[in-house]
DNA sequence: ATTCTAACA
DNA sequence: TGTTAGGA
């Protein structure tokens, strides 16, 4: 009755599990992301600090900064209301972010594109 | 073998 | 973050 799996982990199985190193793992540590508990010097990890993770790397793909995803992860204790806005907040900020970066790159390609064109009439006309 | 800290790239 | 050194 463990459909669970274990809930012990070294920093070795993370970094295998989730496909990172595990000086990425100590670093998310340094700034406060992760806190896991110790024996002697060596790192154990619980089930909690493996959600933990999860939820870092998903703010990583999604283009968060750790520092973002430390303010969010800080909240979970506290004010999860709070904690819902701020994601809100975020989220949107990204999304501004992405399209005006999207609208930059369509005009890149526009004025690409006209050079483009425009080198293709010179060399007719030689 | 594995992990740890610290420092440099 | 990667890599490397040196130790537990």
């Amino acid at each position: 009755m463990e459909p669970e799996g274990r809930d012990l982990f070294a920093i070795a199985d993370l970094a295998r599990e989730f496909g990172i190193s595990t000086r990425a793992i100590r670093f998310y540590e340094s700034k406060g992301l992760l806190a896991p508990e110790r024996v002697g010097a060596t790192r154990i990890f619980r089930r909690r600090d493996r959600a933990r993770l999860i939820l870092i790397l998903r703010g990583k793909r999604l283009g968060f900064s750790l520092r973002d995803i430390s303010d969010y992860l800080s909240l979970y204790d506290a004010d999860r209301t709070q904690q819902v806005h701020l994601l809100a907040e975020k989220v949107d900020q990204r999304i501004a972010l992405l399209e005006r970066q999207r609208d930059d790159l369509e005009t890149t390609i526009r004025e690409l594109r006209e050079i483009r064109k425009l080198a293709d009439e010179r060399l007719v006309k030689s």
